[in-house]
DNA sequence: CGATTGGTTGAGCCCATTCAACGAATGTGG
DNA sequence: CCACATTCGTTGAATGGGCTCAACCAATCG
């Protein structure tokens, strides 16, 4: 192993089409990567920052997987989004540079830290870098605007569909199955971040078993009939 | 009047503060300027663009109101915002360069528009621009998890109250009354965009007015308790 | 082992919706 | 200018989807 693989951390990343690096040419990567830093893994239930935290970098989710939780000032508090390998965390704090939420990890994860400085530099000298990350800000516009989409005007079955189906195709990106999930997060977090109650989850979860749409035992579940989910959320 | 004058379009804009050209210097200005057009004007009920538009420029409200409906294939649709003078019309479509919602004018308006590329490249020519507009677009991000929090657990009462303050807040910065609004949008676009139906709006606002908290009177709002919609929102 | 956390299920209730009727304001064409 | 249609808003009555409250079970942990 010589010293330039030591430093390597996106070179040698398998999803590192699915990150920041994501078009860069090797010689951009190798720059952007001279910034790029590890950092000590982030256990279980343990907060890579939280909400009052002043934001100095951007987190990339090497591996694990993580919620976002915005904690309102009345006790309010709200699941944002699950975020999984290749994600960026942080996006939000840039207009404060302050965090407004809790970033949790909901399994043992990996993340690469890039201070933002040097990042907002970087884009400086790599227009194709500041233009792919316009469009992560803006893809993160979009994705809200789903949930908005969700929460405004659809039932409770619907959302939930529409929930395992998103989570479905994201893991299948990532070489992962795309019918047999593992949920990372309880039924809490799940109500939270789609506007239920946690009862109101466990009852659908029941209810499309019954329906041979899924198998669910506990956070496992097998989705049997993707035609039939999707349909009950574009119907 | 001389030529350099007539060029100028954020440089004598009275709203530059609270738009693109805020916290540049009047040399980043003038060069900003070069690539800002105006554009005809919007009139009530037009469509600065529609889903499925090719995405080329971003667009700067001068003057008027709009709002953002996104069309769901199924027929859904909802309204994501509603945007005054100063904001930025076009965020969400740089990811795709398709836009993906309408952008329909609720008053005659008038609107500065600028090519994305043209942007970018200005961009990457002033670092003090590009971190403005990485913050903007982070602002929005923000925005949009404020109005997750809304639809994912608040009542219908809270969320006028909160739709209501917040309108009242952004006329306020514009140097317009805190107090006096006039809705540009009907009940049914007010509902689109809180998750809620329009009777339920119009009940709503009419006890908030058996309440001694407002004035309604159609489509002129005069908030007379500030104090108790703030209450209803944080309680 | 008891304590705690996470999940399921039932019964009753309530808030927002649905369906409906009606009024006010605006615009259009003869 | 009026008759008419259309759009927008208000209000009432009945309904229902998701919530609240509660009991219970399973798994995990110290």
């Amino acid at each position: 192993m010589d010293i330039s693989e030591l430093k390597s951390i996106c070179g040698g990343c398998s999803i590192r089409e699915l990150c920041l690096p994501a078009g860069l040419n090797d010689q951009e990567v190798l720059l952007l990567d001279q910034h790029m830093a590890h950092r000590n893994p982030v256990r279980k239930g343990e907060s890579l920052y939280r909400t009052g935290d002043s934001f100095k970098s951007l987190y990339a989710i090497r591996s694990g997987f993580f919620k976002t939780n915005i904690l309102h000032e009345d006790g309010r508090s709200q699941v944002t989004g699950f975020q999984m390998s290749g994600e960026i965390l942080g996006l939000d704090a840039i207009s404060t540079d302050i965090h407004i939420c809790d970033a949790v990890a909901l399994e043992d994860s990996m993340v690469c830290e890039i201070a933002f400085e040097r990042f907002e530099e970087l884009g400086q000298l790599m227009s194709n870098l500041q233009h792919r990350f316009n469009k992560t800000l803006s893809r993160e516009i979009v994705r809200e605007q789903g949930i908005m989409l969700l929460l405004g005007s659809m039932r409770a079955d619907e959302r939930l569909a529409a929930f395992l189906a998103n989570l479905a195709k994201r893991s299948a990106i990532r070489h992962q199955s795309g019918s047999e999930l593992v949920l990372r997060m309880t039924r809490e977090d799940i109500g939270s971040y789609l506007g239920l109650k946690l009862e109101t989850v466990s009852r659908i979860l029941s209810r499309f078993h019954d329906q041979n749409l899924l198998e669910v035992k506990g956070r496992n579940i097998r989705i049997i009939d993707a035609d039939g989910l999707n349909a009950l959320i574009s119907k």
